[in-house]
DNA sequence: CGTTACGTTGACGTCAACGTAAGCGTTTGG
DNA sequence: CCAAACGCTTACGTTGACGTCAACGTAACG
């Protein structure tokens, strides 16, 4: 009763042979890569995200795996909410395999980045008016009490 | 047994007449003004950010207490923490009755404004990728396996 | 054989600023 | 006289993206 489901060795720690890509990786690799810890993969899978093949309780992570990581990390810098990933790399896989979805992608990544513009729109217009506050010296400044 | 600690009536909903300031506010009536929930300003309380008299159980609000609940939402609008504006407040306090601590709190609100312009600096590189990306429709594309 | 490094599964903790609800008292107007 | 409106306290829920245990298995090195 050897446990050897498969002899296949992700390119761990011990095999730091990094020219051979055999396409599947443990998860400290892709910690390693991508400067994550393990437990935000495991996070992102819990979250539906990801889905790696097992090799009795341990994560194989395919190359399809990496990628949609680096897609995660990447939505991650631009503020798309996990969910919001999770939605938008089921459309990838669609469009992968039938159609194309990158119009309904590009659609929100337009809107995320509608977000944005008005997230920085009231961020200058907060700054704009502290530094007023600031040079007129009316930051704290007691309003006149009305009596 | 009466509970009468104190004649004073508040200007509550029902003496609308808000030529009269008494000095005194009910916290309905701080509410209404400052557009926030009770819940909002019991918790500055319990954050220590008020400490408005009592009558009783009820809380009576003064000119003082009413001018701190303005600086609050003020600060909040440039996205002082709690903590960082209870701080302030003391600061704010102690500049009353002795020294101008008015220094500090500038320094404060310079600190917090390199903040804001760091984040708008961020956001801005966000935006100007994100915008690259749709433009050159490489939004969630896949990157070349190193294979 | 022991140590070290890595892996696993729960499950609860964190942070901020409140929201929400339960259950109660008081005051006021119709 | 009763209900509405207001107030109080206590305490748990919310949101997001993980951190931080605990308790254990397994594999390789020396």
């Amino acid at each position: 009763m050897t446990n050897c489901t498969s002899d296949i060795d992700p390119a761990s720690h011990h095999s730091p042979d990094l020219a051979i890509d055999p396409g599947v990786y443990g998860i400290g690799d892709l910690c390693r890569e991508f400067e994550v810890t393990p437990r935000t993969l495991r996070f992102y899978e819990d979250k539906g995200l990801l889905a790696p093949a097992r090799d009795g309780q341990r994560r194989l992570y395919s190359a399809r795996d990496r990628a949609r990581i680096r897609l995660i990390l990447q939505g991650r810098r631009f503020g798309f909410a996990l969910d919001e990933m999770r939605e938008l790399l089921d459309l990838y896989d669609i469009g992968d395999r039938g159609r194309m979805q990158a119009h309904r992608i590009i659609d929100h990544a337009e809107q995320r980045l509608a977000e944005m513009e008005a997230q920085r729109a009231e961020l200058d217009t907060a700054i704009r008016e502290l530094r007023t506050l600031i040079a007129e010296r009316r930051i704290f400044a007691a309003q006149p009490t009305a009596s």
